[in-house]
DNA sequence: TTTCACTGATTTTTT
DNA sequence: ATCAGTGAAA
């Protein structure tokens, strides 16, 4: 144990050794925390506590397994087995199962993913016959999740007139119905979505005094990583469990808050010191991680934000290259030049792929990206975006496996009742649901007593109703005896899915085949694992909770060679030697959607910050001057924030481009300033002196969309022979001749006679062109 | 009841 | 570029 001690620096041995009590540790990015974290917990077992009393709440279950690991490496793995660790869902989702029987929940609830979610209130929406143009269910959806995040629940909803009237300006009086519906549906579904895992907790902690004692004298000393981006329900879950003991240490760094979107609060790490008796605050600020350059340009963009906590972070690292900044003409080339830059780098030092990553701010960049890596021939690999778990095939066999357990969760049911096509259709399901409601039952025990009420469903589809019945319950009555592996494979033989897929026959229906095989290899080592740790069986339960809560980071395959592309989000916590952060323009990075206040400003800033601060070596900015957005190509100008490092450490590839549209500085967007020389247009002769420019105006100068650009012009096809002559050679069909258009704009049709003797029509959508015939 | 072709709407970040 | 929803034919 003492040697251990002697790898930590000063600022980082004061924590670890501070055994009892409330404090918190603002870490600067690089500065060692999983480190401290670590070794503090190591440190509490070395004097005494056990492991069973330490809850330890990470951002990520890999970086749960991670830090169990190296634990395991200084004080045994025996020991460390004992320890809770994991995200808050994660943690939370496992005492449900024990407890959530107190409030009405089966211990095998299901849990609903946001597409789970959307499916729900969309229906509901429906089915109050609701205008779904006025009540958009992502709207509806994110409402709903920022109300229980903040512990709103459908009753104090219904009392809070503020809510209810800023819900009935946004249009949408009846979200108080729908609330209500949506929680009613998932309950008798025995489900609960992401936000639920933790309104549910604090719900549990509230009306069951013994409940929450119990957990008290267990988690006697507890520690969150990245505080800062902790929501209210969070919070509240962290408060009320640490109130007997206060051995709490919080971990975090208010300068990578950037979970706003989710309702993670930046005022829980700013107020901590309050909250608690006694709180020893520690800074971390020695920067291990990134050279001089990118360590002092990264604190050039962060000291432009105003709601922050003073820290210097320093490194001792040596000065290293300046942050390049290259500018191309299209997102293509900026993919290419990642690419060839990629390649040269790793050829001329001799690198492995896994040192380079790529951020980016919204999955859809990834594409150019991947098209460029490609044709080099280099290897990579997505993060997030389209994960594993959500494609088709999967969620298909985990729907299959959710009803096994749970076969009053709906959503699960409406997935497979029809697949593979088994003849029982809408209609069908509309008369079960109608009923369901009506004897307040599930679908499923509708389905299971068919014969006790006259539902006008004709012989031949209630027989089929009944092979679906009796093929659910085989598979539970198997899953009594089998693991969670033989019953995925049992289920995606019996279930027809397979069989579907093979006579598919195309490309892509192979590749499905060749995914659920992959699921059912990762089974058999998720079961294999389990059986290992004595105390767990492997079973489908287990299996299903992990998937349910599982990121797309969590089942990283080690040391695959490969380069990392992933949002500037999934990024945080990582660090690479060599980072390239694409498309740095104004209104992606910052993103358009996230300029309207300075909060959201800022908030955009710190994420910017986490991706610069990701870089170990060298880090290269890019933007283009145009992009596809919106399936069209769009002019792109440089993002503010390159603008914004000090110049001396950049290094332009690139010859600097201005932005075309003056980018303001935050204080003449936000703040009272004289708005009179914030004036747009020169006033026409004749029109009243202007006052300045009105809300309006200033909205669109915070947008600084340009103000007018050629790509926008309607197209005419009859003028546009050449692009699409163009456009034929670009999709490799060889050039043509055109031999007749018809219709316009979107809709254009063409008939092309090639030079090889073929005859097409085509038909152009959106620049793209498809063929018809 | 299922399938296919088409239309129109929609683009942030995630447990 | 993608996806959910729709309407008509099979």
């Amino acid at each position: 144990m003492q040697e251990y001690l002697q790898q930590l620096n000063e600022a980082q041995r004061a924590p670890v050794l501070q055994k009892d009590g409330a404090m918190i540790v603002i870490a600067g990015a690089g500065s060692g925390k999983t480190r401290v974290l670590t070794y503090r917990i190591a440190y509490l077992m070395s004097q005494g506590v056990d492991p069973f009393n330490i809850l330890s709440l990470t951002f990520t279950n890999k970086a749960a397994r991670e830090m169990k690991g190296r634990i395991s490496q200084i004080v045994g793995s025996s020991e460390a087995k004992n320890l809770w660790m994991g995200t808050f869902h994660s943690v939370f989702a496992k005492i449900l199962r024990f407890e959530g029987h107190r409030l009405g929940y089966p211990s095998n609830f299901t849990i609903y993913d946001t597409q789970d979610s959307h499916s729900v209130i969309r229906a509901v929406i429906k089915e109050m016959q609701l205008d779904k143009d006025v009540y958009k269910y992502k709207q509806v959806y994110s409402r709903i999740s920022s109300y229980k995040n903040s512990l709103i629940t459908v009753k104090a909803y219904f009392n809070n007139a503020e809510l209810m009237e800023a819900d009935a300006m946004a249009k949408m009086p009846r979200l108080g119905d729908i609330y209500n519906n949506y929680v009613e549906r998932c309950f008798k579904a025995g489900a609960m979505d992401f936000d639920d895992l933790l309104l549910k907790t604090n719900e549990l902690l509230t009306r069951f005094p013994e409940v929450l004692m119990h957990y008290q004298n267990r988690f006697r000393y507890i520690l969150v990583d990245e505080y800062q981006d902790t929501n209210h329900s969070q919070y509240l879950i962290v408060k009320a469990l640490s109130d007997r003991f206060q051995n709490i240490c919080v971990v975090g760094d208010d300068a990578q808050s950037i979970y706003a979107f989710r309702g993670a609060n930046i005022n829980n790490i700013l107020n901590f010191q309050k909250d608690y008796d006694d709180v020893k605050m520690y800074r971390l600020e020695q920067n291990y991680r990134s050279t001089k350059n990118i360590v002092n340009a990264a604190n050039s963009i962060i000291e432009k934000n105003k709601t922050r906590l003073e820290k210097i972070v320093w490194t001792a690292n040596d000065e290293g290259n300046k942050i390049k900044v290259n500018r191309t003409m299209t997102d293509g080339d900026e993919g290419r030049f990642v690419a060839s830059s990629i390649f040269e780098t790793a050829m001329n030092n001799q690198l492995n792929h896994n040192n380079f990553a790529v951020l980016y701010r919204t999955n859809a960049q990834s594409r150019a990206i991947e098209d460029a890596l490609r044709k080099r021939d280099i290897p990579y690999r997505i993060y997030g975006g389209l994960s594993f778990y959500q494609r088709k095939e999967i969620k298909d066999v985990i729907a299959y496996l959710r009803l096994i357990l749970n076969p009053k969760d709906e959503e699960a049911l409406k997935r497979v009742i029809n697949y593979p096509a088994r003849g029982i259709g809408q209609t069908t399901m509309e008369r079960i649901t109608v009923a369901a409601n009506h004897y307040n039952r599930s679908i499923f025990e509708v389905m299971q007593n068919l014969d006790k009420i006259n539902l006008k469903i004709n012989k031949g589809t209630q027989g089929k109703l009944e092979d679906f019945v009796t093929m659910i319950q085989s598979f539970q009555i198997f899953n009594k005896n089998q693991d969670a592996f033989q019953v995925a494979e049992h289920v995606a033989k019996k279930t027809g899915l397979l069989q579907e897929l093979k006579k598919d026959g195309t490309p892509e229906g192979i590749a499905r085949i060749e995914n659920i095989e992959e699921l059912l290899n990762g089974m058999r080592d998720f079961v294999e694992e389990q059986k290992e740790l004595a105390d767990t069986t492997g079973s489908l339960a287990e299996f299903l909770e992990d998937v349910a809560l599982a990121t797309d980071l969590d089942n990283e395959k080690g040391d695959d060679d490969k380069v990392a592309l992933m949002t500037v989000h999934l990024a945080k916590g990582l660090e690479f030697p060599y980072v390239y952060i694409v498309g740095m323009e104004e209104d992606l990075f910052p993103s358009g959607m996230n300029m309207n206040s300075r909060a959201e400003l800022e908030e955009e800033r710190r994420l910017f910050y986490v991706a610069l601060t990701r870089a170990e070596k060298q880090a290269f900015l890019t933007y283009t001057q145009s992009r596809y957005r919106w399936g069209k190509l769009i002019d792109a100008e440089p993002s503010r924030f390159i603008e914004e490092i000090d110049e001396s450490f950049l290094e332009y590839l690139t010859p600097k481009t201005e932005n075309r549209f003056k980018t303001l500085i935050d204080a003449d967007i936000f703040d009272e300033v004289d708005k009179s020389k914030l004036r747009l247009n020169k006033p026409k002769a004749g029109t009243p002196p202007s006052k300045g420019p009105s809300e309006a105006q200033l909205r669109k100068l915070r947008r600084l969309k340009p103000v007018s650009s050629d790509t926008n012009k309607n197209f005419d096809p009859k003028a546009a022979n050449l692009d699409i002559g163009t456009m034929v050679e670009h999709v490799r069909f060889g050039k043509g001749k055109i031999l007749s258009i018809e219709g316009k704009g979107a809709d254009t049709k063409a008939e092309i006679q090639f030079e090889n003797g073929g005859l097409k029509k085509l038909l152009l959508r959106f620049a793209k062109l498809e063929v018809l015939s």
